[in-house]
DNA sequence: ATATGCATGTCGCAC
DNA sequence: GTGCGACGTGCATAT
């Protein structure tokens, strides 16, 4: 009706016959719908399901798919991906919405008898979603291109089970020096040091050669650059932003390949 | 306040401070909060991320769970499992929820500058979840995956025609043995086993070999156990959810079974 | 409490 | 379209 109205509508406690309208037309126009209240839940496709009566939230969104949800739990009870088709219908004492999908062919149905709610939105989102590498992310980074970690820079295994725990990166320098080391996606902190520093004495005792610990990170916390000299240790700027530059340009994802081709 | 209003807050278009008492509110009585708006998103934890600024929708449950949907897609673009806590904050033509969890430490920080619509809603949710596979889909699962009834099983016909009517599964145990299988999708009832009783005798009659008669079911109704015993008959427990497992695995479409069924 | 595997997974990307 | 692997996977189950 309204240009402005038609980017939100807003039902409190609506019967529902007027729910179904404002439904329809959300439908009609693409909108985000959001609707709660008291519903059952039928679902029929890759498999099938009941839910019984109680409150929930349904969304249905601009690119078809469906998602009704229960007062808890972070994952819908029902869903549907994108590409649905949508029906309501009013029957007695019922609002029946419907979502149909093909490939496979599914179907959802809600069936409410009581509507808190009805909102439908027409949202605008051009936003970009940007990703940063994660810690094992940068595993992968330095395993790719090892000069991201230090020039000449020779990986052996990853996440290797060294007492009393697990290394990050186990590897060999430039010099055939032996390096173990542990990266951290934040600036590191005291921790970071002390766990590292744990597991020099025992590799020094296995191999018998000069062991290097590192400290990968982008960047130090307060006081830790003392702390490392204190501890024998080394520290290596490693940003994850570049990390995960590398791992774009790369394409590898799957790090398992990579050790499988090693050993 | 009132004791009705407690159960369904709305607010349409709403001034950032007086969005933030409403949701502080919610925060407090646990009550299931939507937030439409414009704003961005940071996330930090397992990864980072940034999500520019756009409109979506923010829904924070009683449970501590937390999803940010856009527009499009089924899946939140952020979003926190239970557990969170969550702090809400006006700042300068700013409102910033934030939602904290531990183990692992993460936080989702979602800054609105313009709220087209808040919403607490006391939702309240006792209904039960069933998913399960139809009858149909459990016979189609047993012929597919014989050992799913009985190691060494091996079906010779589906739905056979024998007086006084059909027998929903024929085959031959490991010993040779003729075995016919009686499916329910639910807790079997006394007629279930009465029914399958009624094929012994005739197939007996024609076959002049050692027969087994075997009720598949996810379980049993009270007293049935007993009456199997008296009618000589077996029980497999079947789970419908298990059979779904096995269509959904073996690429099988179950909703060939469902839509023949249907008409 | 951690480890393992499933999911109506969903989603993106190569073929 | 189809197949394959990743995911801030989430989630239940077994140990």
């Amino acid at each position: 009706m309204q240009g402005k109205n038609n980017k939100l509508i807003l039902l409190k406690e609506p019967q529902l016959a007027e729910a179904a309208i404002v439904i329809e037309r959300a439908f009609a126009q693409r909108h985000t719908l959001l609707v709660a209240g008291r519903c059952y839940v039928h679902y029929e496709g890759r498999a099938s399901s009941t839910l019984e009566n109680g409150e929930r939230l349904l969304i249905v969104k601009s690119d078809g798919s469906l998602l009704v949800h229960r007062p808890t739990g972070s994952e819908p009870v029902n869903w549907q991906p994108a590409g649905g088709v949508f029906n309501v219908e009013v029957k007695v004492d019922k609002l029946e919405i419907q979502g149909i999908r093909s490939k496979p062919r599914e179907s959802v149905k809600v069936i409410f008898d009581e509507v808190l709610m009805v909102s439908a939105l027409g949202l605008f989102d051009a936003g970009e979603f940007l990703l940063h590498a994660s810690e094992d992310d940068m595993h992968r980074a330095i395993l790719l291109k090892p000069s991201l970690f230090e020039e000449g820079f020779k990986p052996i295994s990853w996440e290797k089970h060294i007492e009393p725990g697990f290394v990050d990166i186990y590897g060999e320098d430039k010099d055939g020096k032996l390096v173990i080391v542990e990266v951290k996606r934040r600036v590191a902190s005291k921790d970071a040091a002390l766990q590292l520093s744990k597991y020099i004495e025992p590799i020094k005792a296995k191999v018998n050669r000069p062991v290097r610990a590192v400290l990968a990170a982008p960047g130090l916390a307060k006081d830790v650059q003392r702390l490392l000299v204190t501890l024998g240790l080394e520290f290596k700027v490693l940003d994850p932003k570049d990390c995960a530059l590398v791992l774009k340009k790369s394409g590898v994802s799957k790090l398992e390949s990579f050790f499988n081709s090693e050993k």
